[in-house]
DNA sequence: GCTTGACCTTACCCTATTGGGAAGGTTGAT
DNA sequence: ATCAACCTTCCCAATAGGGTAAGGTCAAGC
């Protein structure tokens, strides 16, 4: 790569973060204020679009802002432990495990009403008698 | 149950739907416009509060506020079949499947992650190695 | 009859994440 | 000189709620 210096839109592609989540990201303190050119556009070079890059994969294994936050500053930090790294991936861990649990006992019982109803021209319905019982 | 009319607190004991919520459920039309007291506070009977109880158990199966609109029109409607019902169930069950197997694919690999990360206290750890490498 | 606490009203801001678009300035190529 | 493509800031949309403030109402107790 010869070019060093990227505006939004060039370190939008060269990231895969969007260009409205790059001014999004700066508002929110996750990376530094840009540079500007003098019509004020923000200017990125290599370092910022790696950092940019980390933040898309983090995000991609569904970490949050603040979560990415964290990591961030465990990434720039030369004395880190790898052990802090380790604890907050396995927080998440437990976080993304909390919610598969949730969503696959939505999926059971919303499956098994749907074996419950027979599904042809007949107004009765075993789904909606059920979500309209009185008892939870 | 002698009583046959509720403020919304009371409303919101009966149904397990907080009085924000009810409040913003009849704003975004999801239930029609209660009727007021002389003094203009909301007032709920009995259909009510069973209309309020059917959208917290949709809720808890995790339906959007669009779905739930779907399935109270086809709740109040005398001459729905019972297939309409089951497809949109149905739908739901596939957005569950999609969301849980995204969740479960995040969890893998950053599993996977952290089974590589020594977690001590070395600065040196994979898991941020991972996170900054420019191929996605 | 008055006070007090519990309840109600509207209206606004906040959480977290991302997309869309308007209005206007800049850049680069024809 | 013009035009497309880009940039800027600012506001609004969606998801599903929570919080809080300022003010009106109701019922109980004194």
């Amino acid at each position: 790569m010869q070019s060093d210096l990227y505006n939004i839109g060039q370190a939008a592609n060269a990231s895969g973060v969007s260009a409205k989540m790059i001014r999004r990201y700066e508002e929110a303190g996750l990376i530094p204020k840009a540079s500007r050119s003098l019509s004020d556009y923000r200017v990125y070079n290599d370092k910022n679009v790696n950092m940019l890059r980390f933040i898309r994969h983090a995000r991609d294994l569904g970490f949050s802002a603040k979560q990415i936050s964290s990591l961030l500053s465990l990434w720039s930090d030369q004395a880190r432990s790898s052990s802090e790294v380790k604890s907050l991936a396995v927080e998440h861990i437990e976080l993304l495990d909390q919610k598969i649990t949730e969503l696959n006992a939505m999926k059971s019982e919303l499956t098994r009403l749907v074996n419950c109803c027979h599904g042809d021209a007949r107004p009765d319905c075993p789904i909606l008698d059920n979500l309209a019982q009185n008892k939870v």
